[in-house]
DNA sequence: GGACGGATGACAGTTGCGTGACAAAACCCC
DNA sequence: GGGGTTTTGTCACGCAACTGTCATCCGTCC
């Protein structure tokens, strides 16, 4: 699951942000002071960091410094404060987004995606070396990894699947036919082409936001399939 | 120079943009509309797109969509709207960042500078391989894509006309007989000439402006069929 | 004005695709 | 090795979209 870590010292807003994440889908932590946050984070990272400008000790623009230093996490200053100068000095201290409170929580968690979607490579968990990705709008595609996420969130696939998908992103936009398929995932070189129709609907309830309008793994009619953006 | 495209459809506040940007040293380019937009950015990518919401014509939800479809520019809303669910479904149909006009240039330059920091998603080590595309003036056919686009709107044509359409223009400005197309795109070595006739026309009233006064796609008078620009 | 080539609209048969159900096969966890 | 679960391939059905034919209309050229 996605983690969140929230640093706000206003005990009721804190409470109030994490509950709504957690309602979001979200695994919410919180921390009251820069100090206790950046411990938090340098122990167990979270995935996504909600920071507030006005904190007692550390501030808000000297935490974010900090946490920059040795962390590439998204960071979100969600403050009071909406002045310009505010704005400017914390996307220039490492912050990647500014939001002024109070926000909405629909709108915090787009935002997040947003970040998610625009985020650097996926680095594995016992190296800074960096995975390839494939990326199709929200949905991502890691061959080598052998992931598949939407919006961030893992998506469990079959092999089949997952030999499809990758198959269909490494063309992507490209149509790639039933018997190309068949041929390259299944390594059929004749047979019944509705094997590639089931699994690719299959695959449409999994990755796909609205498997009856599919927007990315897209059927061209009498051509074949295609994945894109 | 770091260019940046501005798409908003309020003179006053364009220029004003513009300028602005200028001073801080991007090179600026305007666009009034969204199909201007998206024709001037697939001519001459610039590196930072903003985008107004309530556009003529093409409003700016869709324009993201369809630059999100074939571009991995950042894309920053600047709307006068600050409702949360415009907000929201700007962000997921593609924008990277959404701020509330009027706002500082200040702002907006160190939220682009702060999206350049971010990067964008890693696809493959060198890009994709982009899709071949022929063009005809406003029109575009792309065989490997399985796709037709007029004035960068997707266009859906059915299999055969997309065959036609294709054999047509690979053989661009040369003209080619009934029973040529008869030939290459159905395969047949006889039959009734007037099914090219039909599907030209099918093909006509979805590709020109004025199905009754084609300008790509020309009738030569006892001759056959050609595709100019 | 007549004849010919081309455009167009309607229509019914056909095809292509999505889907749910099901059984065999593979996999997994003891 | 065995029992249960997941995955895989096959099938049949139904809907929607496409195709080819025909009849008719239109424009153009002699």
């Amino acid at each position: 699951m996605t983690a969140v870590l929230v640093i706000e010292d206003d005990d009721r807003i804190r409470l109030a942000l994490l509950l709504a994440l957690e309602d979001e889908g979200y695994e919410a932590r919180g921390a009251a002071t820069a100090e206790e946050g950046l411990r938090t984070q340098r122990r167990d990272p979270a995935d996504y960091v909600l920071v507030d400008l006005m904190l007692p000790g550390i501030d808000g623009f000297e935490g974010i410094r900090q946490l920059r230093r040795d962390d590439d996490v998204p960071i979100v200053v969600v403050s009071a404060r909406d002045d310009t100068h505010d704005i400017v000095a914390a996307l220039e201290a490492g912050a990647d987004d500014y939001v002024v409170k109070p926000v909405a929580i629909k709108e915090l968690t787009a935002r997040l995606r947003a970040l998610r979607r625009r985020g650097r490579t996926v680095t594995t968990p016992d190296g800074p070396e960096p995975v390839p990705v494939l990326a199709f709008g929200e949905l991502e595609v890691s061959p080598e990894a052998g992931e598949v996420r939407r919006s961030g969130e893992p998506v469990a696939v079959t092999r089949t699947e997952f030999r499809l998908l990758c198959e269909l992103a490494e063309h992507a936009g490209r149509v790639l036919s039933r018997q190309q398929l068949l041929s390259r995932v299944w390594g059929y070189d004749s047979g019944d082409e509705r094997l590639v129709d089931v699994h690719v609907g299959r695959l449409r309830q999994k990755i796909e936001a609205d498997p009856a309008n599919p927007r990315h793994l897209v059927t061209l009619r009498g051509l074949g399939y295609k994945l894109q953006r």
